[in-house]
DNA sequence: GCCCAGGTGGGTA
DNA sequence: TACCCACATGGG
């Protein structure tokens, strides 16, 4: 199977990942909303910020003033939509599961994926994210280094989100760990060896053997 | 100064 | 369906 060949090679290459950086399950909400369209390392001056006032947590999000939720949570930019986008989703907790995430997720995970979906600013990349690492359920992520992956290799170039996320969980067992790991392997690759705009690096572990990923090519 | 970064939602044709 | 745009900060 082609992708789970990709996924030994990136495995082999770069070992276990322990993905998602993030200590709780709400922090991993928190930093999946952050993270839209935005670089990592400021969504962690945000989220450092979230902790070291004390307000890391739903119960404290949901009764924190935007204004001082706009401004701890400045670093990641976008930060009146994302304020927004956070008190509306603690809102929804608190007015629904009495703010505990643990009573959300135990919901079977077609149901839950389409209440995320259902919340404002929660997109499939963000629903499938909150999903995997913060619920645990295998939900397969895609995002833009998953999609300029597949576009290096020649493959999937016009793939829908949902058609993609559909291809990776027929053809892979169907496991919480492994959607993790290679999710996180994706990522783990895409900072070193598929930056935008520019060609797939000579020294990609993918490419060795095969010049140009042909054989990782899904059937 | 420029492009980029682990998207989403609203608008238009 | 398929584009276009706003949203905003910080690094290279």
């Amino acid at each position: 199977m082609p992708l789970q060949r990709l996924y030994n090679r990136l495995f082999a290459h770069y070992g276990p990942q322990h993905w998602w950086p993030a200590d709780t399950p709400f922090e991993v909400v928190v930093g999946a909303i952050l993270t839209q369209n935005t670089n990592w390392l400021n969504v962690e001056r945000a989220i450092a910020n979230l902790r070291t006032a004390d307000v890391l947590d739903s119960a404290a999000i949901h009764r924190l003033p935007t204004a001082e939720l706009e401004a701890l949570i400045r670093p990641s930019g976008f930060f009146r939509q994302k304020a927004d986008r956070l008190q509306q989703f603690t809102c929804f907790l608190h007015n629904n599961f009495r703010g505990d995430l643990q009573q959300l997720f135990a919901l079977p995970l077609p149901e839950l994926r389409l209440l995320l979906l259902a919340q404002n600013g929660i997109g499939p990349e963000t629903a499938d994210s909150i999903l995997l690492y913060a619920a645990g359920k295998p939900s397969f992520v895609i995002d833009a280094y998953t999609h300029r992956l597949l576009d290096r290799l020649g493959l999937a170039q016009k793939a829908s989100y949902d058609s993609l996320r559909i291809n990776f969980m027929q053809h892979l067992p169907d496991s919480t760990e492994l959607y993790k790991e290679f999710h996180a392997l994706i990522v783990h690759h895409a900072k070193e060896h598929c930056r935008k705009r520019r060609p797939l690096c000579r020294a990609c572990p993918l490419l060795d053997g095969c010049p140009f990923g042909q054989d990782l090519i899904p059937g």
